[in-house]
DNA sequence: CGGATGTCAGTCGGACTGATATAA
DNA sequence: CTTATATCAGTCTGACTGACATCC
């Protein structure tokens, strides 16, 4: 008799992820970049140019904070600061090619090491692991939705 | 035709854990607790009573950082310092049930918002999603054995 | 003028390096 | 004596609150 599917283990799944997110956040950096450095640059690298405003909301940092952080990433060269010339009050935030490949490192990074741990599975775990991708972005996507 | 194993997309996956952890990470605390604050109770919670040296492995402080933290930590009465009674060099740091009760706090909010993730679901996807507990849990013991 | 965007000033907590006490 | 464990002192980065300039 198949188990019903509100068998779901909502609390062990739960765990399951902390304890994955533990090991998988940890990434040794060569450049010693901030936790707010690292989530700056990751969210202008997905949604392309923003306002400072609009990083406050995915942030979790206040409009001084962010003035502060951007002007050293300026300095840093790896992300740039223009007028908005739709809007004279605004700056419009991109990343430098150095942001860019920073982000794209850090990813490469871990995939390489994501690819060390996949080595160990069977090949019937490897394939049930395939379809997660598709689900973790479907989550992603509710997520958006539900919350802001 | 099924399509081979190897089709796995690493890159693919990486980015999905990425996206969804930005999502899954951000969690709004009523009291003010650093990020290092609740990756040490996390671990307190989950390996049980170890010494200060034993912390600076799977947190990213060093010695001096982890003294002050604890200190305050204690003064917070959420971790508890007792000598070690078979060295006496070292202290053995431990959760007290109000520390517990932050972990466990945190932990079913969490539970709570991937429940409503969820209920967004398709039938199939959570019988879907139902099988990736195991996979992550032998995903992290890989790790813990892979790397120290 | 009222609301939004970003910056400036001052303060504070949290992490680092380097030096130090104590026990194995 | 050497090594390991933890702490103390001083410095610095990064975030906060509150006040302010600028543009819609």
């Amino acid at each position: 008799m198949a188990s019903h599917p509100d068998d779901l283990d909502l609390a062990g799944l739960t765990s399951a992820i902390e304890g994955f997110n533990a090991y998988f956040i940890r990434l040794p950096s060569v450049r010693r970049l901030s936790f707010s450095t690292l989530s700056v640059l990751h969210t202008l690298h997905h949604h392309g140019p923003m306002r400072l405003t609009a990083l406050t909301a995915t942030e979790q940092l206040k409009q001084p904070a962010l003035t502060s952080l951007v002007a050293k990433l300026e300095r840093e060269g790896l992300v740039t600061r223009r007028p908005d010339p739709r809007d004279g009050r605004a700056v419009l935030l991109s990343l430098t090619p150095e942001g860019e490949h920073i982000v794209r490192s850090r990813h490469a990074d871990r995939t390489a090491r994501l690819a060390r741990l996949v080595e160990h599975l069977s090949e019937e775990e490897r394939a049930q692991l395939a379809g997660y991708t598709r689900l973790l972005n479907r989550l992603t996507e509710i997520a958006a939705h539900v919350e802001g």
